[in-house]
DNA sequence: CAATATTAAGATAAAAAGGTCTTAAAATAC
DNA sequence: GTATTTTAAGACCTTTTTATCTTAATATTG
């Protein structure tokens, strides 16, 4: 469903969002111990968020990873976007070169109900609110 | 979801079930233009389905891939584990290392009840029951 | 300004997935 | 039995994905 590039994605700028301030941020290093993903990998996907304005960054002293409010109005499949494309969410799950209900694939219908729904959730949801959702029922991030 | 080499033989198995007979094998050649799948690849994935005793072959003259009628009582789930493992289908979509309710991540609920379902159908669906639903349904298994 | 901490950038490497080719083996038809 | 057709098997190549490493640039602190 989606990359590992995109799952690590995720879940940082996720932990961002619950766990970083303007005033203290997260260095790769506290990042990828913290959520069990390769620093250099991280590192990197972070660079490709940051270019394109989704999480915020600072070099030097104190510096490190952060998300402006700005940031926290952007909505999950802004991620997913940036990170896989959009097609590989919305292509058929058997590979069919279209997908849509009058050249649906045995499985379409089953399939497409779920997406639509899970594709709302992604692009209406900011990841400001994902955050706030994460805290309340206590969801996981880490592999522990 | 499926690896490419799954799509190319959950496709392959239900054309052949749909269109060959004890009578009538269907070659990889007819097989692989057909269905706009790479030949030699195709070959291959079906010599692991064969192995595994989803598909049933003969050699030489009027030979090919066919279903038995013990072939076509096999259900969905069979191809995908031979092909991808089980643990494709299961595991955390944000690829933590748990993926149960009491280690949910921010998506869990929202992906549980679909892949349930998905799960089921994969699980309770004969090849048979599924090539009888295609044809009444005339779903697509081509890139046409 | 100098020392230091940190991201940025991009080259490189390793692994996995996808795809091709060649030869062998088997079954059939004649 | 021989020629032919077809799958079986496995070596090999290519591309994509995942991961690492090195150096540069930049900001902060003192
Ligand atoms: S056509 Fe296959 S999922 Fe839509
Ligand atoms: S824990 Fe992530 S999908 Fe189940």
């Amino acid at each position: 469903m989606f990359s590992t590039t995109c799952k690590y994605g995720i879940r940082a700028v996720l932990y961002l969002a619950i766990k970083s301030t303007n005033d203290s941020k997260i260095g790769v290093d506290e990042l990828a111990d913290t959520l069990c993903i390769p620093k250099h990998f991280l590192a990197k996907i972070l660079q490709v968020l940051t270019k394109n304005k989704v999480v915020s960054s600072s070099k030097g002293r104190h510096g490190g990873f952060y998300l402006k409010k700005r940031n926290k109005q952007i909505n999950l499949m802004k991620i997913i976007e940036v990170l896989d494309g959009t097609n590989r969410l919305t292509c058929c799950i058997l590979g069919l070169e279209t997908c849509d209900s009058t050249h649906a694939c045995p499985y379409h219908n089953i399939v497409q109900q779920f997406r639509n729904d899970f594709y709302q959730k992604l692009e209406n949801e900011t990841i400001g609110e994902a955050a706030q959702r994460i805290d309340e029922h206590d969801f996981n991030l880490k592999n522990l």
